[in-house]
DNA sequence: GAAATAGTGTCTTTAAGACAGTATGTG
DNA sequence: CACATACTGTCTTAAAGACACTATTTC
């Protein structure tokens, strides 16, 4: 259905600044923007998640992810970085945007377009961030597709209960997920799930767990060792009742 | 910085209609939500993109990504179908969530986020929906990284003369190529570009096209024919001067 | 039959998987 | 010295690249 030409009016005589003075933002729908965070880390042959108790309706007292409403002049990844130091305590970690959820009735309350960021922490830091705030707990995820299938996901307490997720947020995880073993192959993403140092097996361990399954320890090493993205640190485990295995860390390449 | 636990207060004992009813949706800042669209299609070595040449402040006389407001009550991919309806004449073609660009000033009328989609045809719906309405034209993207490094995109007419884009839709465009690069390896979007038949040939060339760089004929061959996403349609091309090529069509997995 | 691309067969190269065997810590 | 895991070397298998050769159409 072609239109017609446009007419000449007042408006295209304008300059640019008269226009942007003159602009009504009030013209179009305008609606309220959340940013919401997956925070991964990887131990105990799981998945972990950072949830937050809800102590509000709706969804009051089921478990939802740490999020907040988007300010006026805040990036959408200054916002991301904003949620995560004021609900789990963390700066300086591995972020990156996931998917912008917008389904009309996502929320109950009003219109809300949700833009989702995962951030990926090693255990330790992932620990600390989970034992903040009393409303603040670790869930871990439960998988039930397989590869890079997609879905939601199950989170369970450490006694295995299921955590019911608020919104669509049971989705936004499994989402995560997919991402992230689908980043694993071609991305050195698997480092950010690593403290300082790390042995081979430790990261076998880790892609393991993102994975869901098991890897060919030959091949992984050969590939590890191949990539160029590891640093021999010349020192050992200790305390193990077996031959320490090498230390390694992170090679950056000069930029982060 | 822990919290104190929350004190029981009215909204705890308060039924989730109520709370629901009591709702204030302007107590948060409230924005302007965007849906921008990439169609791309691939042909004579080049992708091409959809633009609109605006008419309107800001960026008047530039070329910007067609696109729209969200509206109350649709989701985003319903937005984007809207788009591609109602800027090109199209309806029925594959369309996947890019990225949602947020920074404050990347409009200067008011704070704007984008959610961006890529949608991809062949080459007759591209030239069909490029040549509707007069200010919609086609552009040729000049990639000037390679692999998946990413960054923004120059687009040309095709006299080869740069068209300057509106807003960061060359940082858009850039990000469509790199999804688009890094989707071909493992999902069957190539055949998104193709027509309804085409011979391995072609569909070399469109690989091609995507990725910037050659490939392999007779491992292309092989590895397209042991996907099992090729049928053989036992017809050949005609009107060739050479021995024609079969041709073949994509095997959909039953479900669309 | 010349030109041009389609399509086949096979050799080489490279990466992954399998597995045997050696190395080196702790108890 | 037993045990457990680290690490090394080599064989097999599968996929990709290279390339020679045959097939089939139009002009």
């Amino acid at each position: 259905m072609p239109k017609k030409p446009r007419e000449i009016t007042a408006v295209d005589v304008e300059g640019e600044p008269q226009f942007l003075a003159r602009y009504d933002a009030t013209k179009f729908d305008r609606l309220s923007v959340a940013v919401d965070v997956v925070l991964v880390a990887a131990f105990e042959g799981d998945l972990s998640t950072l949830l937050i108790r809800r102590g509000e309706h709706p969804f009051l007292g089921q478990h939802a992810l740490p999020g907040g409403f988007l300010k006026k002049n805040e990036t959408l990844e200054e916002a991301a970085t904003r949620v995560l130091r004021s609900k789990a305590n963390l700066a300086g970690v591995f972020l990156e945007q996931l998917y912008t959820f917008g389904e009309p009735r996502r929320d109950p309350r009003t219109r809300v377009i949700s833009v989702v960021y995962y951030a990926l922490v090693d255990e330790a830091r992932f620990r600390a961030a989970a034992t903040g705030e009393r409303e603040v707990r670790s869930g871990r995820i439960r998988v039930s597709w397989e590869g890079e299938t997609g879905g939601p996901v199950r989170v369970v307490d450490e006694k295995n209960r299921t955590l019911p997720l608020a919104f669509d947020h049971a989705d936004i995880v499994g989402m995560a997920v997919k991402r992230l073993r689908g980043k694993l192959d071609y991305a050195p993403v698997g480092f950010q799930l690593m403290g300082e140092t790390f042995t081979l097996l430790e990261l076998q361990r880790v892609h393991e767990t993102v994975l869901g399954r098991t890897l060919n320890k030959d091949s992984f090493r050969r590939r590890m060792l191949a990539s160029g993205q590891l640093e021999a640190t010349g020192r050992a485990q200790s305390g193990v009742d077996h031959r320490p295995a090498e230390l390694y860390r992170f090679a950056r390449p000069s930029a982060v």
